[in-house]
RNA sequence: CGGGCUAUAGCGCAGUCUGGUAGCGCGUUCGACUGGGGGUCGAAAGGUCGUGAGUUCGAAUCUCGCUAGCCCGACCA
């Protein structure tokens, strides 16, 4: 993308009304305008993430086995009537009639829905073990909308539902949803430590959710150094594999970690000093079993090997998809801007023509954006006939992980310049090197 | 939902106390000089002062209502 062809609104004044580094870095990057409390236009920038982040929830949900549908996010308040939810839900729960006086709601959440859903078509544990999700946008009208997207009342959400005949089965797909989860947070580049949590309105036996570290985050965390220390990686993983899927939940919820809530400070006093932490963070998903909590009332039955009618079991989890934009840039930026991981950035590298209608630097920038597009990148050519300093706080801004500095004075000795947006690290190298070395860095960005 | 506060140009703000017909910085447009970290000079455009009523010869300014937004707390992906 040509900058001149773009629409990036950047702010050079931070609005008053953004107190946290994600929200203000947000608003003046231009990723996204407010509409009303707690509800936000994503404008493109913003929108670009947001769409990487689904992407990557979208792939290590189909690896993980687990099968996209879209619901809508109007919803029957009959349903609701029949879970008993209704009237459990409360003020958050926006409620709407139709003309016919029909009454509606925007869709807080999605459980009803799935049940009826599959309720309708499986009957038989046949038809077992079922993992069905979607990203919809969901509406809980908090009392106090606040930080951006990261505690908006429109939010964008994948919420996925795991149906099985045994609990044993649900277990698994519980497991199989935390490895699922610890991946896809790691392609983001973030440390997301599942933490034992409570069940709340959704109920059920157990629950994890997963904290951000980050030290603007909501929940207050005290864990053991040993979980930050563990990566995923590349690993091969097999999902339908019970003993690799178990083994991994077991190392990774084995030491301790918890928020304030469930906070144990004997346990967390056993562990060795020097692993003791105490931090915050942000929660960005979480999963929950709750067997039949929903089956039995809704009549999710399925007929097992011995001819019984039994409820399904279930369970749900979920990912905060447009919270983690805020998540990610709340973990990784600086007072210049925002440092966004390869895996999410909303392009992969800028360009920066330090003297636009020099016909040297003008045709290296064009080589080098046309070779970029050509390996399969998404640059992002700043060919505004801005000076050099106005460029690079655009850059710094918006956060783009890698830079190519093009100029008349590099050009003269063959050489443009790459820079890391993370370390500030500088490298000259002819543009072609600069196009090759960005290939095999982002060949290696799952 | 309790407590506090705000609303004036795209953004950040002054003007309100003490009523006289709206201003500054940034941004935008045009011109010139510039050109490796938000440059300089000159010119210009842009505002139903959130909204409704009232007081007054006259209201951004005083009074009352309403709406929207923000902050602290209690609650949440």
């Amino acid at each position: 993308m040509r900058l001149t062809k773009y629409f990036l609104p950047i702010l050079r004044e931070t609005p008053a009304e953004a107190q946290i580094a994600s929200h203000r870095l947000m608003l003046r990057a231009g990723m996204i305008r407010q509409a009303s409390a707690g509800i936000y236009s994503w404008l493109p920038l913003g929108y670009k993430v947001l769409r990487r982040i689904e992407q990557i929830v979208h792939e290590e949900q189909q690896r993980a086995g687990h099968i996209p549908l879209l619901m809508p996010t109007l919803q029957p308040a009959d349903l609701w009537r029949e879970s008993g939810r209704y009237d459990d839900y409360g003020a958050e729960m926006l409620r709407i009639k139709d003309r016919h006086q029909r009454d509606m709601l925007y869709g807080p959440t999605n459980e009803e829905l799935i049940t009826d859903i599959f309720r309708s078509a499986i009957t038989s544990y046949k038809d077992l073990p079922l993992t069905l999700y979607h990203i919809q946008w969901k509406f809980r009208d908090e009392v106090r909308p606040r930080f951006g997207v990261m505690r908006g009342r429109e939010f964008l959400m994948k919420d996925g539902y795991n149906f099985d005949l045994t609990v044993e089965d649900a277990i698994h797909a519980y497991n199989r949803h935390m490895v699922s989860y610890i991946r896809t947070y790691e392609r983001m580049g973030l440390k997301a430590i599942p933490m034992a949590a409570d069940t709340g309105p959704i109920g059920g036996d157990h629950s994890h959710e997963f904290l951000v570290l980050a030290p603007t985050g909501e929940s207050a965390v005290y864990y053991d150094r040993a979980v930050t220390d563990m990566t995923l990686g590349d690993r091969a993983i097999d999902y339908d594999d019970r003993g690799q899927v178990s083994e991994i939940v077991a190392t990774w919820t084995g030491p301790y970690a918890r928020t304030d809530e469930r906070h144990d400070p004997a346990a967390f006093a056993e562990i060795p000093e020097e692993r003791r932490v105490e931090g915050r963070g942000i929660e960005v998903g979480q999963i929950f079993f709750f067997g039949t909590k929903y089956s039995e009332p809704m009549k999710a039955l399925v007929v097992n090997e011995a001819g019984e009618r039994v409820p399904v079991q279930m369970g749900s989890h979920g990912i905060g998809v447009s919270r983690l934009v805020g998540a990610i840039i709340e973990a990784s930026h600086d007072e210049k801007g925002i440092v966004w991981p390869e895996g999410v950035t909303p392009f992969h590298a800028g360009i920066v023509n330090l003297k636009q209608g020099d016909a040297a630097a003008d045709g290296a920038c064009e080589a080098i954006y046309a070779g970029l597009r050509a390996a399969g990148l998404d640059p992002l050519y700043d060919d505004r006939d801005e000076r050099a300093g106005a460029k690079f706080a655009t850059m710094d801004l918006i956060g783009l992980p890698w830079r190519v500095t093009v100029g008349p004075r590099g050009l003269a000795s063959g050489v443009v310049e790459l820079t890391s947006r993370r370390t500030g690290e500088s490298e000259e190298m002819s543009p072609e090197a600069a196009v090759a070395r960005l290939a095999g860095i982002y060949a290696g960005v799952r």
